[in-house]
DNA sequence: CGTCGAATACTCGGTTCCGACTGATAGGAG
DNA sequence: CTCCTATCAGTCGGAACCGAGTATTCGACG
């Protein structure tokens, strides 16, 4: 429900691409030199196989051309690339739809949650417990770093609000995890005994979620 | 920092796979029946092509094995599967340590807030609203599935744990849109003046984010 | 009794992804 | 002046991923 049609590229890397290329032309090497010293790579998952590809896509599309393809001493050649009339074009329009439809996005967290039961409630709730001291720490950081750069006034509050969410997002999973594991504790989040033969590795552990089918 | 040498299999389904093992041997188009029905592939991107491959893959790292291939009728063979020793292990250890260390993921979502600049403020409000509205629909979705599926009485909560996980995510998502949407209403979130121009696309829109280099 | 759609069980092959590697040069240490 | 490291710019090949196809069988319905 939802997803028109295809996106000729669905790599968002190709979003940052398009975005610096909006600032001017340049360079795949420099693309990924510029989003890491940004700070960007904690957004974009930036690889240089990756990158390269993406920039051949990008192309491919007709939303960037090479602009020239000049060499400098006898170092590899470089190519420059700038946006296309059609590439300024689908910046917006791509970010207007990631933005309007959420994407079905899988989580890791999510899939390993889904089997907690496997860890019995003491192995549980220590590891949720390890994962929250490090959102806390990752949170904490994230926090400072936007502080810094809008007490700077360098930049304005449109350019970090991603910062925002990330903290949104960072704080809700917090508190889930305390609540979680509060409630291990005191038993409002109960091993049921199947469960706990399941956990020894008992190997022929029956019944695990739901009523199971047969091999049939 | 952290990400253990590099695990045999990555792909998360792979994990659903070892998970449905832990109840019985299977084949893997059972496998991918029974997620549909059991609506996991809300939490694992079940797809038959990946299926197979990943069922190949736990194959090849000794964690599970088949158990006997057979035919019904002149259908396909089928090869049914089950975990081995070192699966049940690995089950356990990789649940655990995808719980203890957050990995570092890139939701598309936020590749797009980073370039919320591009839509304008009035473009910006209604994409927004509009992702609002869907993740309201959603939201209550997965409220009334997971109160349904408690209230019948027939499955503990250890094992829908993962969907208030989700609702959390999701309220901390909606609370920062109606936020953010509310800030561009009152202009606590303004469009700084050379966006505007980037915005209507004048192509050479100088001076981006932060100051930016030339190509040199 | 024929046929049409759903279910059964997978295969295939094209992208996409990405980490490891290459190979040159500039700048500083000794 | 030589060596050593950091930076520069990108290639490459293998793994992962996934959608579209294939070929059979069962059941319902007119």
């Amino acid at each position: 429900m939802g997803a028109t049609s295809k996106r000729a590229v669905s790599n968002s890397l190709g979003l940052a691409v398009l975005g610096l290329l909006m600032e001017s032309p340049t360079h795949p090497h420099a693309m990924a030199a510029t989003l890491r010293e940004r700070g960007m790579d904690r957004v974009f998952k930036v690889t240089t196989g990756s990158l390269y590809d993406v920039v051949r896509a990008l192309e491919r599309a007709g939303w960037i051309e090479t602009r020239e393809t000049l060499r400098v001493g006898a170092r590899p050649e470089r190519t420059v690339y700038q946006h296309t009339a059609l590439g300024r074009e689908e910046f917006v329009r791509w970010v207007d739809e990631l933005i309007r439809v959420p994407a079905d996005e899988y989580p890791k967290f999510m899939s390993a949650v889904s089997y907690l039961g496997a860890l019995g409630p003491d192995g549980a709730a220590a590891a949720l417990r390890e994962r929250a001291g490090r959102v806390r720490a990752s949170l904490e950081e994230i926090r400072q770093g936007h502080r810094e750069v809008l007490e700077a006034g360098e930049v304005p509050r449109l350019f970090v609000v991603e910062a925002e969410y990330a903290v949104r997002m960072l704080e809700a999973e917090l508190g889930w995890l305390e609540e979680i594991t509060a409630d291990i504790g005191t038993s409002r989040l109960a091993w049921p005994e199947p469960v706990t033969g399941w956990v020894r590795g008992d190997g022929e552990a029956r019944r695990g979620r739901r009523r199971h089918e047969e091999v049939r």
